[in-house]
DNA sequence: GATGAATGAGCGTTCATTCAT
DNA sequence: TATGAATGAACGCTCATTCAT
């Protein structure tokens, strides 16, 4: 193959890296099970296999920065709704995890891979500035939220990890039971029991968390019993 | 080594492929990536690794039956429920959920495992009655649901999914995030941007969804801005 | 491939084992640089790269096991000729030395090839069982070679070391700076520089190490400026 | 990287292939495999990759050059011994070889590497130029040992090969069966098979094969029943 | 039915060498 | 001349699956 153009000055290289990602988003876009092999990476990047090392030092590598760069795109995001005067709508923050995530299988899919992946497979070195990187992220965006939706302390925090938690949830079961092959197959009645709108349901449920806990704020929290 | 007794009555072959699963939970409960390979489980088995493929027709076929049957331990326990007189209190429904999926690590394990699986890899219909059986199961216990607490025709089926959601969503990523080999190298503040008290904050999540769909189902239904 | 018969009893498995480093030892033959890889040893085995590692650990397990085999043939042999009744002539030794080693460019490949290897690259437990299985069959025919030549303690396990330095010297040394190829292409009086009868020059090194001990041992021990 | 300044009269030249292969018996003297990579090279250098195969056309070609070095160095020290007066005592000899081989584990390293490697990977006019070189140096110095020795003609050739392939044999053989992680490990009786003091039992050996040339040049020449 | 030896495609990774800059 | 990004063939090894016994 014709070597590709040197990435010569630090600017370049940064871009080459972006677009090795780039190559990886897209074929977890084309297929969930996403980045079977380094080889195939390599053919989408049009790069030589051996390029690939130039750049991550593994294949958990590529895929732990690939989620990193996403999650980065949705708290720089949300760093920016939360700047502004006024606090953001529910819808709002809705809307953005609609556009990041819930819309974005390639994203979904590799979020369910990187899981179960940190601990064993990535040096323990990456992992850890991984966890820090994103951890003071969802700290800081954590406790925005409460300043400007009058949370209680952490409620923030807690309220991304649930949302998120069934962003990949809804997701996965989607895929598990959903599954497009199948709906003409299955009774129409039976297709009902499935995720079938992934992105109504899931936001649904989203917003109900996050209802619960402004309502929550405000008046006096209610738990089980709790009324009167 | 000496050939395991046959398995010629139906019964017997019935108790074989359950003596495999039974293996294959173990081997879950051990390690969480589990299933490592067909040889592993096959020891765990005490059988050769050829007879397995009597039983099943590849690896993915055992992970999808043992994932089965967690499932319809679950719908019968939950149906058990449902049978009473009264309605269960959304407090006994958290229970059962925790009971036999929020404390039981290895059954996560596989429930993430599974998910992604269906569509490539698993001859189309086999995973066409794994889709039918799981999805009966869930649509009959929707429906007794939502009579039994007063629930939108559907609200049942859409918790159950939900919750289910919020129980792999949030194992993993307690799993990804949390990471108890890092918790002592992170900064104390940062770790508490972590899902650091899993079947709590789920089973928090969850009683939110629920208590929000009994309270919505009794009152009048409460959207953003809704009433008027 | 067809599949080749299957070893089922343990005698078969240890007959292919031997056929896999027979086919090793062929490899080595063609090419001083023998078993280039896995693939190819496979291939001469006419089995599959796998099965390979049904026999052997590793790579390395492969040249370790061959080389040791060689060995182990060396000392059976010497093992019997130390068995007679008279002490056998240092021409005799000489030429169970020439039979098995001198004149085996196989084995002497792959003696150069196993030095360096047993520290780093081979299982610490492997190397310590090679170790001890060697060492002691050099002990044994060492205290041996005292008894029947009268030679001082130690000194036979000594003179063993040195005739196989001087084997596996002679024979690169050969190798390096011999070449058969280039014999033609070297002016004929510069050709006599280096190794060009390895067996005869090799022997005769040897020869003068095993007399100079035996004499040594009978009359008094001589050094330099010995003599008076 | 900043460009390294440009060698462009011929002496620059000469001097950075030097540095270049200070580098390497450098990266010998640290690790006994030594030259693992051109990557590793580079960097000791202080030079790129790619700069290093402007003066040397492979891996091997940095390899033999080293070696020759090292031969040169020796034959050097040789020919200034054999300059004087009067004969060197084999003392002299075996303190030479003692101090640039024997007690240089980075040369011995190297030695046995390059072994082997002449014949198929180094281009062919670099291996006969090679050969010649030390061909003749070899010669030269086995003619001058003939004449101040008073051997037979040939002899200090040979010798001076036999020497050096005990140098070399016996330390890989300390290097294969000796190996000090193993020591603690071995029963000590066992270790006593080993070599273990590699530069008395080497240099004890070697003074035996001079003092019989030495001692069969002045008396009849004696071999297997010879004297009388 | 049960066995487990045999298979072989496939993987992630390395590294000597090249060549555009 | 010097650079170092790019290459890609090659390697050791794994493991789901098959099938002769």
């Amino acid at each position: 193959m014709a070597t590709k153009v040197r990435a010569l000055r630090e600017e370049d290289k940064q871009r080459r890296r972006q677009e090795i990602l780039d190559a990886a988003e897209r074929l977890f876009r084309e297929r969930p099970d996403g980045l079977a092999s380094m080889d195939e990476l390599a053919m989408a990047a049009g790069l030589a296999k051996g390029t690939l090392y130039l750049y991550f030092r593994s294949k958990e590598e590529v895929l732990v920065a690939l989620h990193e760069r996403n999650a980065n795109e949705f708290f720089d995001r949300l760093h920016t709704l939360l700047q502004g005067e006024r606090a953001p709508s529910i819808d709002e923050l809705i809307a953005l995890g609609r556009e990041l995530f819930i819309e974005q299988p390639a994203r979904l899919s590799l979020a369910s891979l990187v899981v179960g992946l940190t601990e064993r497979q990535v040096a323990p070195e990456a992992a850890l500035r991984f966890k820090m990187a994103l951890g003071e992220r969802l700290l800081a965006a954590g406790q925005a939220l409460d300043a400007k939706l009058g949370l209680a302390p952490g409620e923030g925090t807690r309220l991304l990890n649930a949302s998120y938690a069934l962003v990949i949830g809804m997701w996965q079961l989607k895929g598990c039971m959903g599954g497009e092959r199948y709906r003409e197959l299955l009774d129409p009645k039976l297709a009902r029991a499935f995720v079938n709108e992934y992105p109504a349901e899931t936001t649904a449920a989203i917003r109900t968390l996050w209802e619960a806990a402004v309502a929550g704020a405000t008046g006096p929290r209610r738990r089980k019993g709790g009324g009167a």
